[in-house]
DNA sequence: TAAATAATTGAACATATGTTCAGTTATAAG
DNA sequence: CTTATAACTGAACATATGTTCAATTATTTA
C-alpha cells in the first residue's frame, strides 16, 4: 500500500456519509449561493455600508453623499455603481442632479439584522 | 475667482444642508457600521458562505465540510478560522475531530434575509 | 455658443484576499 | 515509541478590490 503522508483528502472511512449526504441533499442550488455571496461582498464595505444606510434615512445626490461621508464624489460614484449592478439602490435624474434611494425594503431588513449581530457583540 | 476644472469637492450651494444634517444626526457611530461591513464581507465568499449553510444543516467535521463542498481541508480550515474570528461559528473537539456548528441563531436569520432578497431578482 | 458644474468613467496604483502547497500539531491506535 | 490521521498553519502566488487622478459627458445658465 502507497503510503500518503500529508494528505489533503478525507479518507472515506472518516466521517458520516448518512449526515453529509442529508446536508448535501438539502444544499441551495450554485447560482444562488454565489449570488448571496456577491450581495453579502458588496454589503461589506464601509463605503457602500455607510451609503446603504445613508440612503435608509433620505434620498440623496452624489454630491450630498460625498460630503456626509468626507469623501470624494469619484470613490461615491464608483461605489454607487457597483450598488447598481446588484439593484441595491435605485436613481432618479433631475437636471444634472442624480437623486439615488434604496432599491427596496429587503436591503433595509438586511442591514438592521446585521446591526442586531454586532449589537451583540 | 480662481478658476477650478475637474473640482472634486462639492460647492456649498448645491446640496441640501438640512436633509444631510439629518441624515448626519441619525449616523450609526463608525465602528459599528465598520463592524457591520466587516460581518457582511466575511459572508460575502462562496466558499465561507457554502459553509455556513451547511452548518446551518448539520454539526460537521473539517473532513465532512471539505468533501460537502469539493475542496481540500485545508481550505475549509483557513475560511473556519475565519468563521471563528468573526464568531460566526463555534466548535467542539471530540479525539481527533473538530466538529462545528452556527454560533447563533442571528446568522441563519442575516442567511435567510439574504436568501430571500437574491430569490426575487 | 461658451462656461460652469453634477456625475461618470478609465487607468494606475497599492493593498487585500483566497487557494495551494508543504509542513506541523494533537490525538489515537498498534 | 512509532505510525496514521484530523486539523491547523505560514508562505507564496495570482487575482480582486478600493481609491485617486485626470478626463469626459450631460445639463444648465449666461
Amino acid at each position: 500500500m502507497k503510503k500518503k503522508k500529508h494528505e489533503d483528502i478525507c479518507e472515506v472511512d472518516f466521517f458520516d456519509p448518512k449526515r453529509v449526504a442529508s446536508v448535501r441533499k438539502k444544499m441551495k442550488p450554485k447560482h444562488a449561493l454565489q449570488l448571496l455571496a456577491e450581495t453579502f461582498r458588496v454589503l461589506g464595505d464601509t463605503t457602500r455600508i455607510k451609503i446603504i444606510f445613508a440612503l435608509s434615512q433620505a434620498e440623496l445626490c452624489v454630491c450630498d453623499i460625498a460630503n456626509l461621508l468626507g469623501t470624494t464624489k469619484s470613490t461615491v460614484s464608483h461605489q454607487l455603481r457597483v450598488l447598481r449592478n446588484m439593484r441595491l439602490v435605485r436613481y432618479r435624474k433631475e437636471g444634472k442632479m442624480v437623486y439615488y434611494s434604496l432599491d427596496d425594503e429587503h436591503i433595509k431588513n438586511l442591514f438592521d439584522e446585521g446591526l442586531r449581530h454586532v449589537e451583540e457583540l
